[in-house]
DNA sequence: TTACCAAAAGACCTTTTTGTCTTTTAATAA
DNA sequence: TTATTAAAAGACAAAAAGGTCTTTTGGTAA
């Protein structure tokens, strides 16, 4: 579904949300330990966050990650656009650079709807839904089984 | 959805499918050719199709590529195992490696239904059955606009 | 104002994916 | 049997993805 970098962004945004509730600051070796994700590599990632504007970051000591609260919810389909590019869910099947309604690859028919069911999810869901849903439910960031 | 190699297996293979069908047996270069795909690199697939069974080849004058008639179809499904390996649908959507309904991801609610969908589209279609859309209907296998 | 802390920046590396090219092998036809 | 044809095999290489590490910068607190 998505690559390495959008999975541990997903995994660490909603973990820095999370804790945001609590009153918190996580910074990168807290994330990157709670969400089972490479501690450097976490660390670039949550920073091409903050400079595309996606989320905040404080330096020094009592510094760490956060969300803005003043900017709307952060739309999964925003996150994967700043991490994996525009093009990810819109393109055919099969790789046609023309493909539509009117001029259909064989797997048109029965992929656009997929396609457009996995826009919807990315369209609907947030961060903060996400985080919401762990907070409330049974259901789990990290590999631990419970 | 699926990487380069899958799509130009994909392509390739109804590509043949068709040309069989009108008692044809295409080469390397005509494929990639059609397909709009790197002639080395479409060779180099075409081959590792054949060796992993799924599809048969003729060497010398005359020769080229064309479907076993006593095989059954080729599934979708079997031609992305073999392309992608088997994990390629099956995971958990942010990444975890126990994710199921009895302990859920958040996104596992939505993201379920939908990679149920996918692999249901693969197991449906098949390289003859994609290469009876494009026989029959106004369908496009190739970027030319029609 | 100094010591310390934590993110930012960016160099560097490894692996995988994507792609190219040459040589070898096997089949066919003359 | 020889010339020709086309796939098979495999070395090689570029680009992208994934990952590591060191140095610099900017904050905080004592």
């Amino acid at each position: 579904m998505f690559n390495k970098e959008t999975e541990y962004a997903l995994r660490g945004l909603v973990y820095i949300k999370l804790q945001n509730l609590k009153g918190r600051r996580p910074g990168t070796a807290e994330v990157s330990k709670e969400i089972e994700a490479p501690p450097f590599f976490t660390a670039k990632i949550l920073q091409r966050l903050v400079r595309s504007g996606l989320l905040e970051s404080l330096k020094g000591k009592g510094g760490g990650f956060f969300f803005d609260p003043e900017k709307p919810e952060l739309q999964l389909v925003k996150l994967v656009s700043a991490t994996e590019g525009d093009r990810s869910f819109t393109g055919c099947g099969i790789g046609l650079k023309y493909c539509d309604k009117a001029n259909p690859c064989p797997l048109h028919e029965k992929y656009a709807p997929i396609r457009e069911s996995i826009n919807n999810l990315l369209s609907e869901e947030t961060v903060q839904s996400l985080a919401q849903k762990v907070h409330k439910k049974e259901i789990s960031l990290t590999n631990a089984l419970k």
